[in-house]
DNA sequence: GCAAAGTATATGAGAGTTCAAGTAAATTGG
DNA sequence: CCAATTTACTTGAACTCTCATATACTTTGC
């Protein structure tokens, strides 16, 4: 019943769970060590220096940041804690929060990125040629096509 | 100075943490509800079945898991209170601990796999054709040997 | 209009991960 | 052969994530 992998598909996929997880290990430590935030609040400030007045609704940030409500939720208490993020009502929608940068915030992400882009160019971009970034990147796309939704 | 993504490769490196972490939430998630357990532990488990007495060093199991030592620890004491895994010392060097699949881990890891296997499929391979896993795999490989050491 | 259903977010508990020590045994080098 | 170092593993604390639930506001349908 059950269509188990073969030794090729094996191969691919314990190489994928190995390589993925390495380059998630090594943003994760570069960031922690360097910048002392986890990769999904780097991704959260990212969001938030992108939008207009960087500032967004709670549920859009999540969206895209990548994050579950809650996780987002949590998260942004601590930065507001650190002072880098300032959650404000919502003008229109009285049940609604935007998270909004601080000067601060904006600041420390600053000075995180150089060493970010760094870390992504070392773990992922040198080790492949620009066709497989180019491939690379259809397969990404594919396979969002498959989950998003 | 530093040399920051382009375009493209913005878009690719979004779309690669975008992929990847879809495809690990929804392993997650499936173990998570089906199995009742993180796809860490899974590998665990995977790892200690295919080894000979289905038993193997912490530290080699590490190596094997994708895990670091101090989580291997943790998880294998969740194991055990499970009844799933038992860890037996070691013979011949009195500091190594050897963790054993128990018959009732055996047969846990048994009953997940198919699903498992379902989902996988679901979330990586059926979004790709044989020719995307072939270059995936070689991506993959490429990764790897750039960052395991 | 107003009860019912839906949406936006927060919160608390439980579980997993990491990091920094801590313990114990093995190895090394003078 | 024994002090110093290294290796194997564990432990506890701090932190993040998830899941279920709670709260407050909005929209819908009669």
């Amino acid at each position: 019943m059950t269509r188990w992998l073969d030794d090729d598909e094996q191969r691919t996929w314990r190489s994928f769970l190995s390589a993925t997880q390495l380059v998630n290990e090594a943003l994760d430590r570069q960031l922690q060590r360097d910048a002392g935030m986890p990769h999904t609040y780097y991704m959260i400030l990212v969001a938030l220096s992108e939008a207009p007045e960087r500032s967004m609704r709670m549920s859009e940030l999540a969206g895209r940041a990548q994050s579950s409500q809650s996780r987002l939720s949590h998260a942004i208490a601590r930065l507001e804690e650190r002072g880098w993020v300032r959650r404000d009502r919502c003008p229109d929608d009285r049940r609604g929060n935007v998270a909004v940068l601080t000067g601060e915030g904006f600041a420390a992400l600053e000075a995180a990125a150089p060493g970010h882009v760094e870390e992504v160019r070392r773990s992922l971009f040198d080790a492949l040629t620009p066709e497989q970034v180019r491939r690379l990147g259809e397969i990404c796309a594919a396979v969002r096509n498959t989950l998003e939704r």
